[in-house]
DNA sequence: TTAAATTTTGGCCATGCGGTCAGAAAATGA
DNA sequence: TCATTTTCTGACCGCATGGCCAAAATTTAA
């Protein structure tokens, strides 16, 4: 038996327990994104990883734990990515349009993952009925972008403009992009980011 | 017994039986709304309309058409309400602000619809697993959208860009504003949308 | 009034779900 | 080697689901 209970934190897990997690997550991926949440169950994923059911059960405290594991992983090497592309830049003109674009080249060869993110947080919710994770990306993200933004206001490249939105409003735009770009295949993700850098890039000023 | 198979056609469909399918519709919208996709079982909705389970499945050939038709009732409702508001608008200045100031309170009033509509979009699929509608729902809606950037393109009020990223985001900045709302009943709306409305009117010059 | 048609009820079914568990299997360490 | 621990299996549980149906209730028509 696994030496604690451990609701969240990563303290004494072997070499081999992270490997089966990190699999079993994988499949998790994989199996939200071709079939959906409600199809995602135990069972289904269990098959895909070629395992039985009760490992997962044994390596997770049940399938929400599975479930914001799945998150958090996807979106820390998101976040990951997207700072490291930031690093040495200075104006807030250069970091609004790395943080649009860098996201964007991050995501577009983890299409699966993505897919898999929109899933669960359309989907997934606790035990009142509620989603688990809003609509909305995050508050910290949110104070990352407005942070951002009083910068350029600070150093006066941007003008003055409520930041909660405008921080709002470019989250759910480049989730938009995502969406659409999952949906439609053609789609230039890439042309469509610098669109998107222009577009914040006018209406900041 | 119902007179005849009917799948899909709205034929021989007699006034009580018509009242009875849309007080089903009508509680399916609500509670799919208020308690998401996965939870609008049909015992939740024969509940909400305070009938027997059963009566929905002789009214209905089964959850998927219970489903369909919420998708098509609501969806032609919205969209036939939306164009009628466009009319007799000029500029694309004047039907831009309109869009986003305008829309916003007819989705305030109708959110319990769309956000069934989202759910279904999102959710229903087919028995292989794949989405009963794909995403293009807005698709529509884009295309109204596209219109007013070409024809403020055309009289030179816009800038070059390209259409159809500025109406998903648009579109995306709108729905954000609600959900934000929603999660955050202090927040001001009307500022909001005001503020969005200053965002495009900039960031399409 | 009375017979027929329509509509509703409430219980039943098979299925799939997340979760649990005793015991088998495998890995580890002496 | 052999005892101990860790990991895995496959069966099982209670529950919710969509669908089904015989019988009751209601409405309609003669």
């Amino acid at each position: 038996m696994r030496s604690e209970n451990e609701p969240s934190g990563q303290k004494g897990r072997s070499f081999i327990e992270e490997a089966r997690r990190a699999q079993i997550i994988a499949s998790a991926v994989e199996v939200i994104a071709e079939q959906g949440f409600a199809r995602a169950s135990l069972a289904r994923i269990a098959q895909h990883a070629g395992i039985s059911k009760g490992v997962i059960s044994y390596h997770f405290d049940g399938k929400d734990e599975l479930m914001e594991e799945v998150v958090v992983r996807v979106y820390t090497a998101i976040s990951e990515h997207v700072l490291a592309r930031m690093e040495g830049l200075s104006t807030a003109t250069e970091l609004l349009r790395t943080q649009i674009l860098g996201v964007a080249e991050h995501m577009r060869a983890q299409r699966t993952q993505l897919r898999a993110l929109g899933e669960i947080f359309a989907n997934l919710r606790d035990a009142d009925g509620k989603l688990r994770f809003g609509v909305n990306a995050g508050e910290e993200i949110y104070q990352a972008l407005e942070q951002i933004y009083r910068l350029g206001q600070k150093t006066g490249e941007f003008r003055a403009f409520d930041v909660r939105v405008m921080a709002l409003t470019q989250s759910a735009a480049v989730d938009a992009m995502f969406a659409y770009w999952i949906n439609n295949p053609g789609h230039d993700l890439d042309a469509h980011a610098r669109e998107l850098a222009d577009l914040f890039e006018r209406a900041v000023r």
